[in-house]
DNA sequence: GAAAACCTTATGGTCTGACCAAAAAATAAA
DNA sequence: TTTATTTTTTGGTCAGACCATAAGGTTTTC
């Protein structure tokens, strides 16, 4: 590529196989070129090749395992928040951190509660009770119970029908993760979490907002003040 | 670095300069070590120092520019919104894109107003107040308008006293700001636009969480029918 | 003839050393 | 002290090489 150019050489290449992926050019889920041919089409050195192919598996639109030909992957909203997750990391060992992201999905699922209260579908519902039952059959074992758990927030955020939210809350469970793994868990833990899944519910079913709501702020500041006073780290 | 490794030698240089930027030992908005300091510093080639640069400027952690020494930059949540800048892009180019996320950015500004509206402190209130002051100045003048507009906005971002909040805000701006540079305006949509901003207002005055979700969501709403009628694209 | 072991090639990861142009630093001139 | 001018540093790019492994093809084996 040129010598004297104001940018990076290995711009034009990223923009041209940006724009190769999105428009299916390249195709999804297939391998991307050779670095040696890349390196012919774009009349350019190896190390420009390589440069760029970096910069598209940061911004996550190839996943390029090492020393395996990286795989396209046109970008969605959960490649979004999945190319965020490293530098999410730094910000969570922050003090504050961990709090700060945890009351934003507490924030979040009482605008998503609110909204299933006002107008959740048929399908939503039968989706919160079915996933409300495996949650209840699962009091007794906590790998599965936090799974289930998982699967009923997880609806919560299906009924804006945006695909952002799924994707935020494959974020927020990744993401926090690490802390729910060294929270203890318990039957008894689990039955008053199971409880509360219920009120949310049932508060959904009566379409009452405000209970909806208040249900769930409890069932969260619940499990925050029980991480809190557990590990007393990250709480102020 | 060692040949017959199962990783990327750069992810080491990558992880060992995280940590140097995280704990400060390289200052903040201070330069990076020369391409060839690092190189000794960590016994690699240039390759793989460069490579690891690169990954590091993708991650927000350094600012570089095109023959400039790069500059590094404690990550913040601003830093992380940041980075997901480049790969949103796309996204706003797919269908419904755009719609997504601006219904997103009105589904959290609901959850804001109702808490604004239960919680807003002395100095939320004198900021929206000040901000709708200079908001009702600006009606003649779009630009200045739409600095206004945003800046009331702004505001409701920094209820929840979580910085989070405030990046958000700063990611739809940057975000949808091709949008609305496309949208027309006029003082009377100027106009409306104000009312609807001082009907939020009063009500959070009064302390009426639903009147204020309510007044919010028929500001954003009409904002977002004018947009798609406007141009009828995007829309579904 | 299908499965397993083997060999060959293609390809990604790394290194060395080089050149250019722009930035930074040092030096000379005003 | 300020402004030109020269020198050095440094980032961007290139070319060519080597290694180890993945992928693909070949031969052997049962």
């Amino acid at each position: 590529m040129s010598l004297n150019a104001n940018s990076r050489a290995a711009d034009a290449i990223v923009a041209e196989l940006e724009s190769q992926i999105v428009s299916g050019k390249l195709r999804n889920q297939g391998p991307l070129p050779a670095e040696r041919d890349l390196m012919e089409q774009f009349r350019a050195s190896r190390t420009v090749v390589r440069e760029a192919i970096a910069t598209l598996s940061n911004r996550g639109l190839v996943e390029s395992k090492p020393r395996f030909r990286p795989i396209v992957s046109k970008p969605d909203y959960e490649t979004v928040l999945n190319a965020t997750g490293k530098v999410v990391q730094h910000l969570l060992t922050e003090p504050g951190g961990v709090k700060n992201l945890y009351m934003s999905r507490v924030f979040t699922e009482r605008g998503l509660v609110r909204q299933a209260a006002v107008c959740a579908t048929k399908d939503n519902i039968s989706d919160l009770q079915a996933a409300l039952e495996a949650n209840e059959h699962a009091i007794g074992d906590s790998e599965q119970f936090y799974r289930t758990d998982n699967a009923f927030h997880g609806v919560l955020y299906q009924v804006p029908q945006n695909p952002i939210f799924p994707a935020l809350h494959e974020g927020y469970t990744s993401w926090l993760a690490p802390q729910w793994a060294r929270m203890l868990r318990s039957p008894d833990r689990n039955l008053a979490n199971y409880k509360a899944h219920k009120a949310i519910f049932d508060a959904i079913l009566k379409r009452d907002p405000d209970e909806a709501e208040e249900a769930l702020n409890v069932h969260l500041q619940a499990a925050w003040e029980y991480v809190r006073t557990t590990f007393d780290k990250d709480s102020e």
